[in-house]
DNA sequence: TATTAATCCTATCAATTTAGTAGGGATTAC
DNA sequence: GTAATCCCTACTAAATTGATAGGATTAATA
């Protein structure tokens, strides 16, 4: 299942992306009009700009907005940040690989063979989707 | 993540298809070979018995065994019985849509338009995959 | 028929994760 | 200086996960 803080994660990105002008968008706006409790949603939009996703301005008339252009900013990144590792196993996985405890052979393992399969065809579409690709109005 | 229980599961499933002679495999035996908790193990064998993907037999010499062919024994079905929905949101199941309560339209949404081809390219990995491609020596 | 070896079934439990709340500190525009 | 805003930490309730425990049922076989 996708957690709660991806979804408004993106949610809220995609909000931000559609707020034409470049003023900052405060979390109290996107909270209210995406239904999103607005503390949690805080906590969220801070580890996006952590991650360098988002940029902040504080006090008055502060708020979120894009560090790039929303084409530029894909979903590998955006889903690791909110979501973790892309991969369903850290055997499988391309950023956080860790070898399993029991399986002496990862060639024969049956798990690693499909899980291979799952990450490229997930990592296949979030490295094609940006976030343009989620906001525009098509 | 994958479950510990998918992750026993399939692993199980492929020590099943690869003993050659068609005798029903005692849990406890695979147990072993995988470094599985038995307990455990029975419950997922169980499982995978009422979904009718295994069938298993009683008593002394019991044990479970493959209803179908490795080869006819697809990944969407294991997978759905093992792991839940394919779906990482409900808005976008096959089988087990649900519409979200916020969201007022799906089109514009931007989870639903990223999860859909997730869904799409995971179940597309999981229709062209049988037990027969996991467990081959290959 | 008694024994043994299996599956089958239910209940319980500890640890972890998730989703959210609470309270306030720091900063900036006006 | 005051209001609005982001920033940070700590806490909590509920759900899920990954088991474990104990035994009931069934079937082969000596």
């Amino acid at each position: 299942m996708l957690s709660k803080k991806t979804k408004y994660g993106l949610k809220a990105l995609t909000f931000i992306a559609r707020s034409e002008d470049d003023m900052p968008v405060q979390v109290g706006k996107i909270a209210k009009s995406e239904q999103i409790p607005q503390k949690f949603l805080e906590g969220i939009l801070l580890t996006l700009r952590k991650a360098g996703i988002l940029g902040s301005k504080k006090g008055k008339h502060g708020g979120y907005y894009l560090r790039s252009e929303p084409s530029e900013i894909k979903m590998t990144d955006v889903m690791r940040v909110l979501e973790g590792p892309i991969a369903m196993v850290p055997c499988v996985s391309l950023n956080y690989y860790e070898k399993c405890d029991d399986c002496p052979d990862e060639t024969l393992c049956s798990v690693h063979r499909l899980m291979v399969e799952v990450r490229d065809s997930t990592l296949n579409v979030f490295r094609n989707t940006t976030l343009a690709d989620l906001s525009s109005v098509d």
